[in-house]
DNA sequence: CGCAGTACCGCGTATCACACAGTAGAGCGC
DNA sequence: GCGCTCTACTGTGTGATACGCGGTACTGCG
């Protein structure tokens, strides 16, 4: 199975309910979500994504020096970011109960 | 929200369960589909996707005459297809929880 | 005969995650 | 000082796939 296909549509609110929890930087915000269980997840994605949802307003972002490394880019969310978060659960939550109960209805391998 | 981008990776999944259940034909499953929940579905996604699924060896097909419009093209499991089912229905079922964890762990717009 | 409903395709498009490669700063060993 | 590794960010091209739109074709009805 390609969870590849999966997390299309996810990554978005995942990266805005990681960033709710507190501010990150990119490399960052891959290790937490890798940590979560989101295991494949590539660091072009993140990136791409967090592109992506400060264009769209979702997430301000600031440049902070590191003392191990180049300057690191914090995202945070926006009130924009937090609604967007608020509604992709509330499709996450409609859609996979949709989802499950395809699953349900068929009989198959138990 | 798009569920169009949520979809993507579900839908063969949707596919291959709606006919575990009882085999069918392309228009037929897109109705069983849409009256599952899945109602912004297209007809050609589905279409696709059972030409994909066939080609992959998951499904039969036959082609039944109808009394109320052109013949239909049916469509059935193989044991391939069941099992593709039971894989897919593993990977959403840890797939959906990890995610579910994530957005638990964010703390938003409740 | 025209029209609606059923049934099936094909083509072009958009989105999105990914692999891969490249740039760059800081600290380390030699 | 040089190369190496780790940290950190970015750009380009590719593949998968859902969708919109349009087209074909058969049936029954007025």
């Amino acid at each position: 199975m390609d969870s590849t296909q999966l997390l299309k549509g996810v990554l978005d609110a995942a990266v805005l309910a990681v960033l709710s929890e507190r501010d990150g930087y990119g490399y960052d915000i891959v290790r937490r979500l890798r940590e979560a269980g989101l295991e494949g997840v590539g660091d072009a994605s993140v990136y791409g994504t967090l592109r992506r949802l400060f264009q769209s307003g979702a997430l301000t972002s600031y440049v902070l020096p590191s003392d191990e490394g180049p300057h690191r880019k914090y995202y945070g969310l926006t009130p924009a970011g937090a609604q967007q978060l608020s509604e992709a659960r509330d499709s996450w939550k409609a859609f996979s109960h949709t989802v499950q109960g395809i699953f349900d209805g068929a009989r198959s391998a138990a």
